[in-house]
DNA sequence: CTCCGCGGAATGAATATTCACTCCGGCCAT
DNA sequence: ATGGCCGGAGTGAATATTCATTCCGCGGAG
């Protein structure tokens, strides 16, 4: 198996990978074409199909790699010891980084209806993070510190809120920099704390 | 012209407007064939194209349509001289309402990414409620009852919080009740208010 | 009152296009 | 040389759109 040219191994995977991520996150999965992801990929489109089976397991590889990605850089390596209030300013930056420095991704996941074509392990990944954060959140719960609603949805307000400033910003209502992230951030804390 | 069968005059159109949300909202635009939406509504594949030009112009009247009857049904014949408190619980609940009425509506305007197909009309209308709910919120901030944030933002966090609350209770995480819209509706009160 | 034939809405099979996916000849690393 | 990865034209299915035909209610002639 012999690299060809300067690219390393997977390098044909991670083009179609990348292309696949700014097609589906302008023009959703059913409105990209097979052929056109690999024009952009630069690679033929029988390439696409020695990388994956189909459409379908292409767009769940990128969907649970950039959910991994996003679950990694939300709750990766978490500091341990912090108030409550300080858990959430950290949680809420790393949302804001990782949507910064993927905007796409951040478009592709959340922005995007995936019912339908999202396979079992997919959907699997996606309660396994939702199971993490009710778990932070209970956490937190049980010390007073958040409102005792229901935690799924003190989780659908926050993380609600974050998509919809982050949605309003990609489309130039405001710039997304971090006073707005801090204003946001200090709003979305008072929705929550008890 | 005569009426044909018991249907009033304009019913084919309905008939195929209806069918077109809820295939639309269930498996998006892109994902929905035209001679499904036909076969739905109950009326020959060329029957569609005798009321809409294209896809792309049915789904357009759709946008516009429901568009309209949320922006009258949130901020049309809006009671007068209420406190910013009692103003925001009232657009609340009418969101609420309109969500629980229409909940393929809500899940065919806010659960898509619309970009790529809606026309200038569409998007002049989307403006012009945006421009309404920032003189509304614009108002509130002069008589100082919400955060001085830009008024857009304030509106991206309680709309994306809103439509949040009520992706996930669609989801079945919680029952989207008059307890859990009161509870989300107190918690995104404390997001916005000075 | 009855019946015929007209107008145009409705139809759905046909068409032209697009798409997901396949396959085989060539080409590059070895 | 040569063996396996690639490319991209090819293939059959699906899709948006069209159009020749059907169908129906009405209005006028008898």
């Amino acid at each position: 198996m012999g690299t060809r040219g300067v690219d390393g191994e997977q390098s044909k995977r991670e083009a179609i990978l990348d292309a696949a991520l700014s097609l589906f996150a302008e023009r959703g999965f059913h409105g990209t074409a097979v052929p056109l992801v690999a024009e952009r990929a630069k690679v033929g489109a029988g390439t696409v199909y020695r990388y994956f089976e189909s459409k379908e397991a292409l767009v769940n590889a990128l969907y649970q790699h950039w959910k991994g990605e996003f679950s990694r850089a939300l709750v990766g390596d978490f500091p341990e010891g912090m108030t409550a209030r300080a858990q959430f300013a950290e949680l809420w930056r790393r949302m804001w980084a990782f949507a910064k420095t993927h905007p796409e991704a951040a478009v592709f996941l959340e922005l995007h209806h995936h019912q339908g074509y999202l396979d079992e392990s997919s959907l699997a990944l996606e309660s396994s993070i939702q199971d993490t954060l009710v778990g932070l959140v209970e956490a937190l719960q049980a010390q007073r510190s958040l409102k005792t609603c229901p935690a799924s949805m003190l989780i659908a307000v926050a993380w609600g809120a974050f998509v919809g400033v982050v949605r309003s910003g990609l489309e130039g209502r405001y710039p997304l920099d971090d006073a707005t992230r801090d204003q946001a951030e200090a709003c979305v804390w008072e929705a929550i704390r008890s």
